[in-house]
DNA sequence: TTCATTTGACCCTC
DNA sequence: GAGGGTCAAATGAA
């Protein structure tokens, strides 16, 4: 990848940072509302992760190299952490105020102190990690400069989920159908309890099904703010078979002018 | 009884 | 040697 300018690198890992944000609860709230109980994920649930392929590889891609230039100068919320310098494997970091709402089943794993952080870091890894053998992790470290609510996490990922979904929503009806859709509830860092996504610092108003704050507008996302009566009307399942992009190159063409852009703008 | 979480010990990297 | 990451037995909840 060509070397951007530090500050432009950093301003672009934000974005895309709020990007993958963004498709991870819409993902979640997807696999939510779809009543499939088929064999294979819904169209709309594969696209998107292909896209968040997309996203985090270049998440990663950009932390890595700002954080090899420059390892100690980039003080944003999306540096690359400490776990990046110790294992040369993939990782990528976000920060958000919903760290559980990603829409995959993470099963925690440990806890500790770290050194110089006021909270406890969580470890996760994927519910599938044994019967599939999914590599994927994260942690989830509470943010200390929380001058607002509700309160910010870091979410350090590392290596891509491999699970493929069985066509159950079970974990996420449990998860997340107790909870209405407007009620937003105190966050803690266990895994039990969930809050739903809202904006950063805002009032807990009630929020449309896909309201999702953000500067840059992304080809699935527009698509799906343009298709919200839709989808209201004719149900996910419907919406999703009709219109998921043709191709799968069509789809990746898309997502990588849109990354370009992105990058470009910076 | 089963399964997820907690917690302390151990291992690995720097 | 310090600190972060992982394992696995103990514990608790459903």
């Amino acid at each position: 990848m060509a070397a951007l300018p530090r500050s432009h690198t950093s301003d672009a890992i934000e974005h895309l940072s709020k990007g993958y944000e963004h498709l991870t609860q819409l993902r979640a709230l997807l696999l939510s509302s779809s009543p499939a109980k088929t064999s294979t994920a819904p169209p709309a649930i594969q696209l998107l992760d292909k896209a968040l392929h997309c996203v985090t590889a270049t998440l990663s891609e950009l932390q890595t190299s700002s954080s090899s230039h420059h390892a100690s100068s980039i003080e944003n919320n999306m540096n690359c952490t400490e776990p990046c310098k110790r294992r040369r494997i993939q990782r990528w970091t976000i920060v958000t105020s919903v760290p559980h709402f990603d829409g995959y089943e993470w099963r925690k794993y440990g806890e500790k102190n770290i050194h110089g952080h006021k909270f406890p870091r969580s470890y996760y890894k994927c519910t599938h990690n044994k019967e599939q053998g999914c590599p994927a992790r994260k942690t989830i470290q509470q943010k200390e400069d929380d001058d607002c609510n509700p309160p910010k996490y870091e979410v350090i990922y590392s290596m891509h989920h491999i699970c493929k979904i069985m066509g159950t929503n079970t974990h996420l009806d449990k998860k997340y159908s107790s909870t209405p859709i407007n009620n937003i509830s105190s966050t803690t860092t266990t895994s039990s309890s969930y809050v739903l996504p809202t904006s950063n610092c805002q009032t807990n108003s009630p929020q449309p099904l896909l309201t999702l704050v953000t500067e840059q507008v992304c080809p699935m996302e527009s698509m799906l703010l343009s298709a919200e009566p839709q989808i209201e009307e004719n149900g996910i399942e419907n919406f999703c078979t009709k219109t998921s992009p043709s191709t799968d190159l069509d789809f990746d063409s898309e997502w990588a002018k849109w990354l370009l852009s992105c990058t470009k703008k910076f």
